[in-house]
DNA sequence: GTCGTCATGTAACGTGTTACATGATTTC
DNA sequence: GAAATCATGTAACACGTTACATGACGAC
């Protein structure tokens, strides 16, 4: 637990925010940053203990009638100590691994139809993720939080829009592109393939 | 070896091109698609072994005068039948993890000047990362492939420029937001903060 | 009655990076 | 003489997902 456990970090952030439980964050992750970050219960768990152990939470388990136990979470000096020096520290460039590019680059191993069909299906996805980021827009201005906060939390999400509509416009660049190449190569092939 | 391994496809896909090392894998995968793909040797070697001993790779040991042997792999019947079928497999979305937007979320826990810091910093990369572009786009033109191949490679490339050229926009509203905020705060508090 | 939600957690597995090990040759 | 490049490979470790285990409640 040293160097590229960013868990923690997402954690200790999300916990800053005011105490919650492991349940909680995951649902948080997924509704408020899932388009740029994302943690399973499996990793969530198991850094909320070795947080607590360190010292850099504190927990206090919520009792509730007919419900599981709660363990609410909530972040100690130590541990704001802690987000601070990683807040300060430069990002760690990310690793990419775009499935859909690579089969692009592979193009020439199959055919420019197969090629088109993923470029569509993106397309699609892409056009639908558009949606939700407008839906949501609308969800932060409407929440009751400070203004700081919804600046942030509105830049974040903007973010996730400008690489969503630059997607998209590849998407129509790259169909294009294809298909120009496709009749340049069938009448080519019509005159004799020379 | 199963689900998730898209090494051993990207792997099988270079090979598609013609026989190679697993040496000159590494490097082909950081100088062709190292914007969008990546594999450490640690992930290659082994790899090739288990596309070998599952009849997907043939080997050929090459020797060389003063260097060390090369093992030099092509790609089987079996092989090519298995990379059509992941081929056509529509590619699983991605994870994202994008650290610089996590901090920025987390903005309200540190302060604008940091977050502020963060963004020029991740400007100043992704203008470096534009210009690597803009040459690279030049050495594809140059290198001396087929036409089809020229085309994926540039649409593959092309996607990066447009991802670039959209966060390097984020980044100069982001900014302009932060610093409106900013401004907008300290005169609000100026005046009695109410 | 079965499924989804709330709520915690563990175990198994796979993926992926880094460092180590070896060793010759070329470059500074 | 030190460091980088060529070339292969292993081992240790960290990261992360998925499935499993438990158990009550509410909705269909």
């Amino acid at each position: 637990m040293q160097k590229g456990n960013r868990t923690q970090f997402a954690v200790l952030g999300m916990l800053m925010a005011g105490p919650r439980s492991g349940y909680d964050l995951k649902r948080q992750f997924e509704e408020q940053i899932g388009h740029f970050w994302s943690e399973s219960l499996g990793q969530i768990y198991p850094t909320l203990a070795r947080l607590k152990e360190e010292g850099s939470l504190r927990v206090r388990t919520e009792k509730t009638p007919g419900r599981p136990d709660r363990k609410v979470y909530s972040v100690t000096e130590r541990g704001r100590k802690k987000f601070d020096a990683w807040f300060d520290e430069a990002p760690a460039r990310e690793r990419v691994r775009n499935e859909l590019l690579l089969k692009v680059f592979f193009g020439t191993e199959s055919s420019p139809e197969r090629v088109l069909e993923h470029i569509e299906r993106y397309e699609a996805e892409q056009t639908e993720t558009g949606r939700l980021y407008r839906m949501f827009s609308q969800v932060i201005e409407e929440r009751e939080v400070s203004d700081e906060r919804r600046l942030y939390w509105r830049l974040a999400l903007a973010s996730g829009r400008h690489i969503n509509r630059a997607r998209l416009a590849w998407c129509r660049e790259a169909k294009a592109s294809i298909r120009e190449h496709r009749a340049g190569a069938s009448s080519a092939a019509g005159k004799g393939s020379a």
